[in-house]
DNA sequence: GGCCAGGACACCA
DNA sequence: TGGTGTCATGGC
């Protein structure tokens, strides 16, 4: 087995034996993973689970009744996810897809290829690759690996790639030394988010990471 | 009271 | 192609 395929496996591991299943990502149906999807882009879940919440208080969350619903509305019900002029028409744009493609239903985009429908959400105003990532993964069970903030300041602390290294060549490093596998990748982008969100956000070490063991020696631990 | 969060996009050199 | 500004709320 290759080295980066056995470091990935290795903190795959820690991470695993450190936290359990996550179960991620949350959400109650694909069509909320998706809108959640959206209103988390550069934005804390705590603040995206009260405009989720208020979508579902409305009976907005399905994608007729958001297309239906008015301006005022919708930024209303968005706004506590933050940029809420932006996401309402972010979430506009997917929920107008979805119903002039696919009659509205999740279940039948999902049955799309996936070297077709990645490249159809990208086409979406507002859905940009980790979105897009986030939806083929979360709510249509397609075998993509997820990159975000953490995995790459995960990666690039463990010396695994640098820094700067762009969003595709790091999705595509992660699915070519890991096995192709959904559940896999559900599990390895949740327990990246956990352990980012425990370890690596506004704090000055790593006590207690599952992973500072296998931290490089010398390796600054802040970005 | 300041900093920052699981991004995406327009604009500019 | 790469760097920078913009979008906005809420927790710490």
């Amino acid at each position: 087995m290759a080295r980066a395929s056995k470091r990935l496996l290795d903190i795959y591991e820690r991470m695993a034996s450190h936290y359990g299943p996550t179960h991620w990502w949350p959400g109650d149906t694909p069509f909320e993973i998706a809108i959640g999807a959206i209103l988390t882009q550069n934005t804390a879940w705590t603040n995206v689970e009260k405009a989720i919440a208020n979508l579902k208080r409305g009976n907005l969350m399905n994608p007729r009744a958001i297309l239906e619903a008015d301006d005022a509305l919708l930024h209303e019900v968005l706004r506590p996810s933050g940029y809420f002029r932006i996401k309402t028409l972010r979430v506009r744009s997917f929920c107008r897809h979805l119903v002039d493609r696919y009659g509205g239903s999740m279940a039948r985009m999902a049955k799309r290829p996936l070297d077709e429908l990645r490249p159809e959400l990208l086409d979406i105003p507002g859905i940009g690759p980790e979105t897009a990532d986030d939806i083929l993964l979360y709510a249509c069970e397609k075998p993509v690996f997820v990159v975000d903030a953490y995995t790459r300041r995960m990666l690039s602390r463990h010396g695994l790639v640098e820094p700067k290294i762009g969003y595709e060549d790091l999705r595509a490093f992660f699915e070519r030394q890991l096995p192709n596998e959904v559940h896999l990748f559900k599990e390895y982008h949740g327990l990246v988010v956990w352990t980012g969100k425990d370890f690596c956000r506004r704090k000055p070490n790593c006590a207690g990471c599952p992973l500072a063991p296998i931290l490089k020696r010398g390796q600054p631990r802040p970005d």
